[in-house]
DNA sequence: GCCAACGTTGGC
DNA sequence: GCCAACGTTGGC
């Protein structure tokens, strides 16, 4: 059975036009330098698919992801404690999912982007998936 | 650009 | 091992 994430970043730094532009050979997710962000990379498997979210600006939920490469050693940095996956685009949300839409959403009251803001890689449930998904306008969600 | 929240570092 | 200082994230 897949898990559920979501990745957060900043799109001036890497927004998900170029996470698209890489097409099917993805992209190292590196650069994360906290713990709990680096321990939920360690948790995901391959093919679990997860939400791309552009914080600092749109901040909204602007896509799907899917990690193509398990952990390994993040290659911005010889410190062994930094480790990180691989994610590909997989599909647009045909409507962006806002962090308003997400708060307004009684169902997705406990989802880690309301109460974890500053955890930038977070796991998501299968419940939250499906109604972020829904709220996006994707009828048939990739499970 | 500000600043609150919170994670990390380092002195003791 | 505590906690103050400091740095970073990210919403507003």
């Amino acid at each position: 059975m897949s898990n559920y994430w979501l990745f957060k970043s900043e799109p001036f730094k890497w927004s998900w036009d170029q996470q698209k532009a890489k097409g099917d050979a993805g992209e190292e997710w590196d650069g994360i330098r906290n713990y709990q962000a680096r321990n939920n990379m360690r948790e995901m498997k391959l093919g679990d698919k997860a939400f791309f979210y552009h914080s600092n600006e749109g901040l909204e939920i602007v896509g799907i992801a899917e990690i193509c490469k398990e952990i390994h050693p993040d290659s911005t940095t010889d410190d062994p404690r930094w480790e990180c996956v691989d994610i590909k685009a997989v599909c647009d949300m045909p409507t962006p999912v806002t962090l308003k839409d997400v708060k307004a959403n009684e169902k997705l009251s406990d989802m880690a982007l309301v109460t974890s803001m500053r955890l930038s890689v977070q796991p998501v449930t299968k419940d939250e998936w499906l109604e972020v998904c829904r709220m996006g306008g994707l009828d048939k969600p990739p499970l």
